[in-house]
DNA sequence: CGTCCACAGGAATGACGGGCGG
DNA sequence: CCGCCCGTCATTCCTGTGGACG
């Protein structure tokens, strides 16, 4: 019977230690009914939006916090138990939650809210005024009180402008039987600098602001989400205190902690282990780290992978943009790919900084001008596996470029 | 103390694939 | 099918600049 190396693998799945009771829970989409640390905000923001229920209009707020904070999750939280009140009352009250980073384009924010009043919009072809005036006589129509999160407005605002914030703080103006109120939740401190004054004294009528947790608040949280998380006894108190101390150091952020929890408690079921322990979290934490950057390779562009390569073969401390322009070319060249500018690369260089593969940051030489210094950010084995099990790049892997060898 | 290197990085513009309404 | 508009990627042209060198 025993005839296959899965036997084990199942057998232990079904017959181990189960240690967890709904992994679901330790998901940071998860919606828990207790927001621990976050009941000021919550009554804020309660008391702010309270007045949809008596058909009027409530004041616009602006959220500030960085990840994990807790922005997220306490307005949904607000706003579905909103939800459920304004139907007890008869009240005429939607609203409609817009992650404006990942909805990507001002254009398909405006289609988002045009679908919660119930239009339909196709997801490109028209011009972004067109989809606005829909969505604003759509709306009027409904005769409603809507509300419209926008989740991450910062990400947008920076590479969009805030036109498009502009019209909506001032939408009001134009309806006559609905009435619109904004919460815009920023990750960025700093919003207010990259917004109209207008736009920004509209906006935040209200304030609210989110701390990060401290060690000791993440620890109660990973507690009361681990109760439904793992079985009784499970997890262990050293487990727990390392999860909170990492993900404290790390701007406090919940959600780095959840998923430090979560996959620890994944590594220690497939290992056979009875209980979550400190080293499992050490575990994870590599885990999610390999993973994130194993992904974020396989996504990269045909001519961002050039680009890393070119500075893998440089293989020093930290190379220069022409340098590193230099090998690039090469690498083009060797494969018959079509190359970019030297203004092109090195706003490709600049997008790997931000997904931490490189480290590019300027510097000036003096008499020798001035560039970024660019030094690979993560390990070189991981270059190898992921660009050796390509087909198109392991021969670019092995190449030498000439440009190194002379003197 | 001015020069001048080797780029940085903003702005404007264009090519391209996709999708609309008419 | 056309004319129009979209977002994305890329090019071209450009002005700006920290500081070692002379």
């Amino acid at each position: 019977m025993g005839n296959s190396i899965l036997d084990d693998v199942f057998d232990s799945f079904v017959n181990g230690a189960k240690l967890f009771k709904d992994r679901e829970v330790l998901r940071h989409d998860y919606l828990p009914e207790k927001l621990p640390h976050r009941e000021d905000q919550i009554r804020l923001l309660g008391s702010t939006v309270a007045p949809v229920l008596k058909n009027a209009r409530c004041s616009n707020i602006f959220i500030y916090g960085k990840t994990g904070t807790g922005k997220t999750a306490v307005a949904k939280y607000v706003l579905s138990h909103l939800e459920s009140k304004a139907k007890e009352y008869g009240a005429q009250v939607r609203f409609c939650y817009v992650n404006c980073r990942m909805t990507g384009s001002e254009y398909r924010v405006f289609a988002a809210l045009s679908q919660s009043v119930g239009l339909s919009i196709p997801f490109t072809g028209l011009s972004v005024g067109e989809v606005f005036d829909r969505f604003r006589t759509g709306l009027d129509q409904s005769r409603i009180i809507f509300i419209i999160v926008l989740d991450e407005v910062d990400a947008l605002i920076k590479d969009r402008g805030d036109a498009f914030m502009y019209e909506l703080t001032r939408i009001n103006e134009t309806l006559r039987q609905s009435k619109v109120s904004i919460i815009g939740i920023s990750n960025d401190l700093r919003l207010k600098e990259f917004l109209d004054p207008r736009v920004f004294s509209s906006l935040s009528e209200e304030e609210l602001v989110f701390r990060p947790y401290d060690a000791g608040e993440l620890r109660n949280i990973l507690l009361e989400r681990s109760k439904l998380a793992f079985q009784d006894g499970v997890l262990s108190e050293s487990a727990l205190s390392i999860s909170s101390a990492l993900a404290a150091a790390e701007h406090g952020d919940a959600r780095r902690a959840l998923d430090l929890l979560r996959v620890a408690g994944e590594v220690a079921e497939r290992a056979g282990a009875k209980a979550v322990t400190e080293e499992h979290v050490r575990q994870a934490e590599k885990h999610i780290e390999h993973n994130r950057v194993i992904e974020a390779l396989k996504n990269l562009t045909l001519h961002s992978k050039l680009v890393l390569l070119s500075v893998y073969h440089l293989n020093k401390s930290s190379a220069s943009t022409g340098e590193i322009y230099e090998v690039y070319n090469e690498l083009c060249g060797e494969m018959g790919a079509g190359l970019l500018t030297q203004r092109r690369l090195s706003t490709l260089v600049n997008e790997l900084d931000t997904m931490g593969l490189v480290n590019a940051r300027v510097v000036s030489m003096g008499r020798y001008g001035r560039t970024k210094k660019i030094r690979l950010e993560i390990s070189r084995g991981l270059i190898k596996d992921v660009f050796g099990d390509d087909n198109r790049f392991s021969e670019l892997l092995k190449y030498e470029p000439k440009c190194l060898h002379k003197e």
